[in-house]
RNA sequence: GGGCGAGUGGCGGAAUGGCAGACGCGCCGGCCUUAGGAGCCGGUGCCGCGAAAGCGGCGUGGAGGUUCGACCCCUCUCUCGCCUACCA
């Protein structure tokens, strides 16, 4: 485990004890993922096997979770890479073929070098790095298995009755990337070489500007391209689409790339004005998005106006700015479609707003069948395939007569083969896996071939809280009457790198599995909180290649568990991490010493103090008594209110706070008193949930001097307010003239508006401020909490 | 280019319309001590005046605005971070 860990865990399970001692019945559970490359690479390079090495690496870190007092529901623990976890992978995905929601096909997929192949989600940056490895990602084209999300990509963009974070809301809904706007057909104009009447088919969010389309553009990639060169131009367009392919991704995507393209030599009409319109092919079009064709509308769109600019096209304006005429020229795309934006050079739609002329043309066209309303996603389906040994079999067989034919579920498990070869190399060692790849066709029984790629990891994590409450069960992955009974989770914890990964398959899987009849629920997790990251000292994400990581067991050996559970709850807000530093965490460690001192020894005396036990100066024993009661009972009251907000670390500042104002009365006679002893044991049950090794010590040491039974701190009840503690007496009010800090007074806590004004208005200080004037205005804010006297022109 | 978030002492941070800097680190002083890298007590935003108590001014990236009152709300802007990116 890393300090990362210890981040994230910690207050989950302050939490838990938090809710525990409430009597809630807190289901807190646990498990270990660890299908992937990591456990693979250290397989292949220590030359044993992935899962021994996993093995022995969840045997320590269930040590080190219980060295933190971590409360986890270690009999509903799970294991991803074991056999009784990943059949019911293998039996989702057999569901999900049976549904419709796994398929199979072949089209150009991202390929990482070490993890082969990626789905989308899993290629970060501009740069398009592999998220695991970091290595440069390519295209291929294969044959991959996919999970149907985008059947949900209405359903995912809606968030209602979630309580998750906006930020992670809007990363799912950009990447889900939702556009209306139509489908249109042109039709390939006939010509010298053409025949004529091919159909393309194009998308665009701007269907009001169809009138100005004066050219197309296709992918380099779309099928059509080899049908509509026309034969004077195959030279060109042949070494147009050869240096697209060499072209690597990153230089494709590059935006201030100037725009290349060539012209394929053929024409199509416009369908609305039958104008006859060049076709092109550019590398700005993407074959994976829309139809892979576009409408180019210079006039209203950047980077058909750069094409066109750069080629020497048309331009022609068919939306007119307020105050413009129709023919003046353009000195860049006009891109605003507002209402008082009105159709130009648009035959009989002239005149009309712009969005309300668009849907016209789309009613006028979608008669003749050659448009129609249409809504397009960024969204993909997600690509499980993996060509590596150390994951999920994809439970399939490849059979020379029946094709593709699924493992019969009462065969399952698929396990992975226990001897594995690499023969030194990262390949995929089940390719050449004589005994796992020989199969019988399930249907015919001739000699067949199991699929030897595996399922992204993400597929572990995509499902396994349901696992948790039912580990054993044989038939189902889940038993239905737990599931009905405690999921939605009610409190997940998760970084926001898992923003449009994990948190977006586990939507899906929850949805595909709903649709499937195993659960009820539609979403997975109700609240979501993005606890931050803590990053490496360098600033950098902690990895093991950056030689960040910080190993926190130094640190425990050295203060202890509790200190480092505090000390990381105290570091800031849960939700904003920030990097590693131990400064600071002798400031914690002080505290608890002072925790102990208190208890064990409230009457000893600070030699080092000269006032040691004495009472603050023309303090009386009985003020004091009652001055610890209410401290005790203000933190209690806050420090609830910080546990149910997730908000640690202020919550520990009052901890601390109240320690101090016990400390200044540790020696005196107050220290012997009930109040004492109360006040004290709320500071106990208030740390139990974030301390809890040092708390259940000096609990267990109360008892004893008391002459009581032992029983656990951590099953007590959380305290009770007493309201009638936390009044005071008086209280001080600030004294603002014109908004500024002037002076103070202190009044009776019942005082009325009138007698605290009274009382202002008879300080010194304020008279000598106004001298002689009278206010404007005299303000009593908040409740009379402050008073701030209005002096104009003064 | 687009989206989101954040800018407060030497440092981590607190205060989300009402006393800016809680709590902690660090630093300074004192005590205790054979000793102190332990412990305890006190001080500590910046500038000015003052022997001191104290007094005054400035102060939450910058510029405006709303308000009796703004770290907090609004507008513009700068800087940093994260996500995303020729998405038609």
């Amino acid at each position: 485990l890393h300090i990362g860990h210890w981040y994230i865990v910690t207050p989950s399970d302050a939490l838990a004890r938090f809710h525990r001692m409430h009597g809630d019945n807190v289901f807190f559970p646990i498990g270990f993922d660890a299908f992937g490359l990591p456990a693979e690479n250290a397989a292949i390079k220590n030359g044993g096997h992935p899962f021994t090495w996993t093995m022995s690496n969840i045997e320590t870190m269930r040590r080190q979770f219980r060295s933190m007092g971590a409360t986890f529901a270690w009999d509903a623990e799970v294991v991803t890479a074991d056999p009784s976890y990943y059949r019911w992978n293998q039996w989702l995905f057999l569901r999900f073929l049976e549904a419709g929601l796994a398929y199979r096909a072949r089209s150009a997929v991202d390929w990482c070098p070490n993890d082969g192949t990626l789905a989308r989600e899993q290629v970060e940056g501009t740069e398009r790095r592999c998220w695991r490895c970091g290595a440069a990602v390519e295209k291929r084209d294969l044959d991959q298995w996919f999970l149907r999300t985008t059947r949900y990509a209405d359903e995912l963009l809606d968030f209602s009755g979630l309580d998750w974070p906006e930020p992670i809301r809007a990363m799912q809904t950009n990447w889900i990337g939702r556009s209306e706007g139509a489908e249109i057909e042109f039709e390939v104009a006939p010509d010298d070489q053409q025949r004529g009447g091919d159909r393309i088919r194009v998308f665009t969010t701007r269907p009001d500007t169809l009138f100005g389309a004066t050219f197309m553009v296709l992918a380099p990639e779309h099928p059509l391209v080899g049908a509509l060169t026309a034969p004077g131009r195959q030279a060109e367009v042949a070494a147009y689409l050869e240096q697209a392919r060499r072209q690597t991704e990153i230089e494709r995507l590059s935006t201030d790339r100037p725009k290349t393209g060539v012209r394929l030599g053929s024409h199509a009409f416009n369908p609305i004005n039958g104008a006859e319109i060049p076709i092109f092919i550019a590398d700005y079009v993407l074959a994976g998005y829309g139809t892979g064709a576009i409408m180019a509308v210079p006039a209203h769109d950047e980077r058909d106006f750069e094409f066109a600019t750069k080629f020497g096209l048309e331009i022609r304006r068919v939306v007119a700015a307020p105050g413009t005429a129709a023919g003046d020229p353009l000195a860049a795309a006009y891109l605003t479609h507002a209402d008082d934006q009105r159709l130009v050079n648009s035959g009989r739609f002239d005149g009309l707003p712009a969005d309300e002329g668009g849907a016209a043309i789309v009613a006028a066209l979608a008669n003749q069948g050659r448009a129609e309303p249409k809504v397009t996603y960024r969204l993909r389906d997600w690509l499980i395939s993996r060509q590596r040994y150390w994951g999920t079999p994809i439970p399939v067989i490849y059979c020379e007569r029946d094709g593709i034919v699924p493992v019969p579920m009462d065969q399952l498990p698929v396990q992975l083969p226990e001897t594995v070869d690499y023969a030194g190399s990262g390949d995929n060692p089940l390719t050449r896996d004589e005994a796992f790849l020989r199969v019988d066709c399930p249907t015919c029984g001739q000699p067949a071939r199991r699929e030897t790629d595996t399922m992204d990891t993400f597929v572990d994590s995509s499902w396994y809280w349901y696992r948790y409450l039912s580990p054993g069960a044989t038939d189902v992955p889940v038993d239905r009457a737990m599931s009905d009974r405690w999921t939605p989770v009610d409190q997940y914890t998760g970084g926001a790198e898992h923003a449009v990964m994990h948190l977006l398959y586990s939507r899906f899987f929850t949805k595909a599995m709903a649709d499937c009849g195993l659960i009820g629920d539609r979403e997975p997790f109700r609240r979501l909180f993005n606890q931050g990251q803590i990053l490496g000292a360098d600033g950098e994400r902690m990895s093991k290649s950056r030689g960040n990581v910080q190993d926190p067991d130094e640190l425990v050996k050295r203060y202890g568990a509790d200190t480092m559970r505090l000390f990381l709850m105290f570091m800031g807000p849960w939700d904003q991490g920030g990097p590693w530093s131990p400064t600071g965490i002798g400031g914690v460690h002080r505290f608890l010493n002072r925790v102990w001192t208190l208890i064990l020894d409230a009457h000893g005396r600070e030699p080092g103090d000269p006032d040691a036990g004495s009472l603050p100066a023309g303090e009386t024993a009985a003020a004091g008594r009652s001055a610890i009661r209410a401290a005790a009972h203000r933190t209690l009251r806050d420090v609830s209110a910080d546990y149910e907000a997730f908000r640690f670390n202020t919550m520990i500042a009052k901890l601390m706070e109240l320690a101090n104002a016990l400390f200044r009365y540790r020696g005196t006679e107050v220290a012997g008193s009930l109040e004492w002893a109360e006040a004290t044991r709320l500071l106990l049950l208030m740390l139990a949930p974030a301390a809890p090794h040092i708390t259940e010590e000096l609990w267990s040491r109360r008892l004893t001097a008391a002459g009581e039974p032992w029983a656990s701190i951590h099953s007590q009840p959380w305290p009770q307010v007493d309201p009638a503690a936390v009044v005071e007496s008086i209280r001080e009010i600030p004294i603002q003239v014109n908004g500024k800090l002037r002076d103070r007074v202190t009044v009776a806590s019942d005082a009325s508006s009138a007698e605290i004004e009274a009382a202002v208005m008879g300080r010194e200080r304020i008279l000598a401020i106004l001298e002689g004037r009278t206010p404007e205005r005299v303000v009593l804010a908040g409740g009379g909490r402050l008073v701030n006297i209005v002096l104009r022109d003064g």
